[in-house]
RNA sequence: GCGCCACUAGCUCAGCAGGAUAGAGCAACCGCCUUCUAAGCGGUAGGUCACAGGUUCGAAUCCUGUGUGGCGUGCCA
């Protein structure tokens, strides 16, 4: 695995300890313990490609001021090494680290040998983690915070496997319980209005379109055969029916999203297999649980909760609570995942404390849950008189708007890179004209647009017969701006380590809008084709990393990387 | 009441395992195409990092408290 930043930090820490040692060694320094210090990349290029607060953080310990330290490391690190071109002392006593031109060189060049695979690290070690997400109610279509988690969780998948974990992406179906109890209520009563009796909605049923269309294509099929059975059956004929209808829509939607699982997990496989049953056993086992009013208790607070809750109703039938628990025991012990990582929306929060709770009464590791909180989603548009406004959403009503009906209006493209272009755990705001628009205000364009432009000269180049295979030379990176891009290039494999260490994909999209950005401004200051033929491949290799560095993290995102605009 | 999350430029947001002068984009104003895609680039202007304390060489970043907003706190999921 190539990591050109890690690699250089890794040396020049080496640098600085010997260094020490020496100093300590001639007496120049006190033999005082090392204290931990950073070896970073300086906001302002001025300083170097590395600084290092040694000097600062050492300063205590060796009784002497930080400038002091650093010039003296400063001298002892030019006599035992040429590792970089120079070192620099500046502000309170920071050591500032320039890197030749040579390291430059070997860097692009290797990102450009590596190809699709930069970017790739191992720090996940190839431990198994299973991303649950999306896993809308089957009851009805999928809404814009599906949209937000299909497009998250999905990126989050992919960049944990950039980062070399082994990922299964999974689909939990609540095909059992409640909701499904609600769903049948409302298609026996909307059969019911269909064949004319005087029947009301409950308020709390489900009155979205989808609905009557179920019941209308059912009642074509078996007319009114289900109209005198008992209620019971007429329930069950309606549910075989159109959930699996549901369900499908919910794969082909999901699909048409590129959003593809490997795996569909059915709730009511749980209740079948006594999984459920089994999870109530082992609480009670456990001594956790309590019985009163007629209902099960677990013993919440003795993990810290500042009130019990119920497991099973004083009717029989356990809360949702329970098949969640029951499914993770099922991913984390009988599956074996090292880590289940819950994609949710931020009005579940609560639930996460509840079923870490769970997981330590049923004695598993509850740190090896982690959830990935996704807080709401404003869509904004310009309206009739030319004004930004929230469009409002009621799911009530059943005029929600829908992934299918976004991915109608916004390009699929638009619509996973914008999901990610925030870090989940803030409201993002979702600009629908944004999202069409076709110009540098959009970033999709915009990093797809540095993509195509890249081609384009590269397509130039071949065409008059130059090829990188020619050059031999070290690559010549003379400008600021050719170095700025170099150093945003290298640091792909940081940029994938962190954002799979956050759960975060919004770092990939807002490091390929950096880059691209770095790339316009590059392109639009150095001239390719006609300069000097040491220039004119050093840039041409610079396009080739460039192309690779954008290329592979839009396919990361599963946005096209267009050769051609 | 208790809990979770947010608060940075007019707007949308970066920056947060403490570091050097707080950054982008939009909107506003001014420039750059006889030259590899102007779907692009540059410049000007814009800030009490919600507030108050604390920790230390150093705080937008860590801790405590206050305020404002969102959400949660069902024998709903």
């Amino acid at each position: 695995m190539f990591n050109p930043i890690d690699t250089a930090k890794k040396e020049i820490k080496a640098l600085i300890l010997s260094a020490l040692g020496e100093l300590i060694a001639q007496d120049k320094l006190p033999p005082e313990p090392i204290p931990a210090f950073n070896i970073e990349i300086p906001n302002d290029r001025s300083h170097g490609d590395f600084s290092s607060n040694i000097a600062l953080v050492s300063a205590k310990a060796f009784r002497t001021n930080p400038r002091q330290i650093a010039s003296l490391l400063q001298l002892e690190l030019e006599k035992i090494t040429d590792f970089f071109n120079k070192c620099e002392i500046a502000g309170p006593g920071f050591i500032n680290f320039f890197l030749g031109n040579s390291w430059y060189s070997e860097t692009i060049n290797e990102i450009i040998a590596q190809k699709q695979d930069y970017g790739k690290t191992d720090t996940g070690n190839g431990k198994k983690v299973l991303v649950e997400f999306v896993s809308a109610n089957p009851t009805g279509p999928m809404h814009i915070g599906n949209a937000r988690g299909g497009a998250l969780g999905d990126c989050l998948s992919s960049v944990l496997e950039c980062a070399g974990y082994e990922v299964c992406r999974e689909f939990y179906v609540n095909d059992a319980g409640n909701q499904i109890e609600k769903f049948a209520l409302s298609l026996d009563i909307r059969y019911r209005q269909h064949f004319g009796e005087e029947i009301e909605m409950p308020e709390d049923s489900y009155h979205g379109e989808d609905i009557i269309n179920h019941v209308k294509s059912f009642a074509e099929k078996y007319g009114d055969k289900y109209i005198n059975s008992s209620e019971e059956v007429r329930k069950k004929a309606l549910v075989d029916y159109a959930l699996p209808i549901n369900i499908n829509t919910l794969e082909t939607d999901l699909l048409k999203y590129r959003v593809k699982y490997d795996s569909w997990f059915r709730e009511s496989t749980l209740h079948q297999n006594g999984a459920v049953d089994k999870v109530i056993e082992i609480l009670r086992k456990n001594g956790h649980t309590y019985e009163s009013e007629g209902a099960l208790w677990l013993k919440a607070t003795d993990f810290g909760a500042d009130k019990d809750f119920v497991l099973v109703r004083s009717n029989g039938f356990p809360t949702y609570i329970v098949p969640d628990i029951a499914y993770h025991y099922d991913k984390l012990v009988t599956r074996g995942y090292d880590k289940a990582i819950d994609v949710l929306g931020a009005d579940h929060h609560g639930y996460v404390q509840r079923m870490r709770i769970c997981l330590k009464a049923m004695g598993i590791d509850e740190k090896r849950l982690d959830v990935v909180i996704m807080q709401m989603v404003r869509l904004i548009r310009v309206n009739e008189n030319g004004e930004k406004e929230t469009v409002k959403l009621s799911k009530r009503s059943g005029k929600a708007i829908t992934l299918s009906t976004l991915l109608d209006e916004v390009p699929i493209d638009a619509a996973r890179f914008f999901f990610n272009l925030r870090d989940s755990n803030t409201h993002l705001e979702f600009d629908l004209d944004l999202a069409i628009e076709e110009s540098s205000q959009n970033p999709v364009f915009y990093v797809q647009y540095a993509h195509a432009r890249i081609c384009r000269v590269l397509e130039k180049l071949k065409a008059e017969n130059y090829s990188l295979d020619d050059y031999e030379d070290e690559l010549k990176f003379i400008t600021d701006t050719e170095i700025s891009l170099v150093n945003k290039l290298v640091q792909l494999p940081n940029e994938v380590n962190l954002a799979a260490n956050e759960y975060n994909p919004s770092r990939i999209t807002r490091y390929c809008y950096e880059t691209a950005q770095l790339f316009h401004k590059f392109y639009d200051e150095c001239k390719i084709i006609g300069e000097e033929k040491a220039i004119m491949y050093s840039r041409m290799a610079l396009c080739i990393a460039t192309k690779t560095v954008l290329s592979n993290m839009l396919n990361l995102l599963k946005v096209d990387a267009p050769e051609k605009m």
